[in-house]
DNA sequence: GTCATTTATCATGC
DNA sequence: GCATGATAAATGAC
């Protein structure tokens, strides 16, 4: 298959993902096609956002980590 | 004001500085005595990231960076490849 | 699910 | 003006 091509998501699409991710990391299946729907993003698109953040989540930890600390 | 704080945060990182020549001279050492296969373990990372200097986060910023566009022009690195070739030779006849 | 990647894009250095 | 490092979508291994 194709590889799709990277399209970065908007200012709008950010920030109602950044907001349902704060309430829940782990995003439930119900929500998950609610929230597709409104940004017109596939469920697919949803879930590897949310995969994608909390690994952005976990870095940050390990820098913050290392900024304060010093590895 | 905690998320400003936070958001300033996220992005001094994106800052970009760019490696000391010393750093940068071991990083294409490793690139190109492995480029049959650049993926250096996450020990080789480690040490890696230790003598350059640098995070193992950058470490590997640098080879998925070098591995795509050194693919995308081989032309292009042919000149830094000889180079590198050269010196790897040198220090195993050594 | 995590996680190391690929790839395009972003932001900066010079 | 591109080179370079970091980040954002997208894939695939496991």
């Amino acid at each position: 298959r194709t590889r799709k091509k990277r399209c970065p998501y908007s200012k709008f699409q950010i920030r109602e993902l950044e907001r349902e991710f704060f309430f829940n990391v782990y995003i439930n299946k119900e929500k998950r096609l609610q929230l597709s729907r409104m940004l017109n993003l596939t469920d697919r698109q949803v879930k590897i956002w949310f995969q994608n953040r909390r690994m952005k989540e976990k870095k940050l930890s390990r820098d913050r980590l290392q900024y304060f600390s010093g590895n | 004001a905690v998320m400003i704080l936070r958001s300033r945060f996220l992005d001094a990182r994106r800052k970009r500085r760019n490696f000391n020549k010393q750093a940068t001279e071991i990083l294409n050492e490793y690139f190109y005595s492995h480029l049959s296969n650049p993926y250096p373990s996450e020990e080789a990372k480690e040490e890696l990231a230790k003598k350059c200097g640098i995070t193992v986060s950058q470490v590997s910023n640098w080879f998925g960076n070098k591995r795509i566009r050194y693919k995308k022009n081989i032309g292009k690195f042919q000149e830094e490849a000889n180079i590198y070739a050269a010196k790897t030779a040198v220090t195993a006849t050594n």
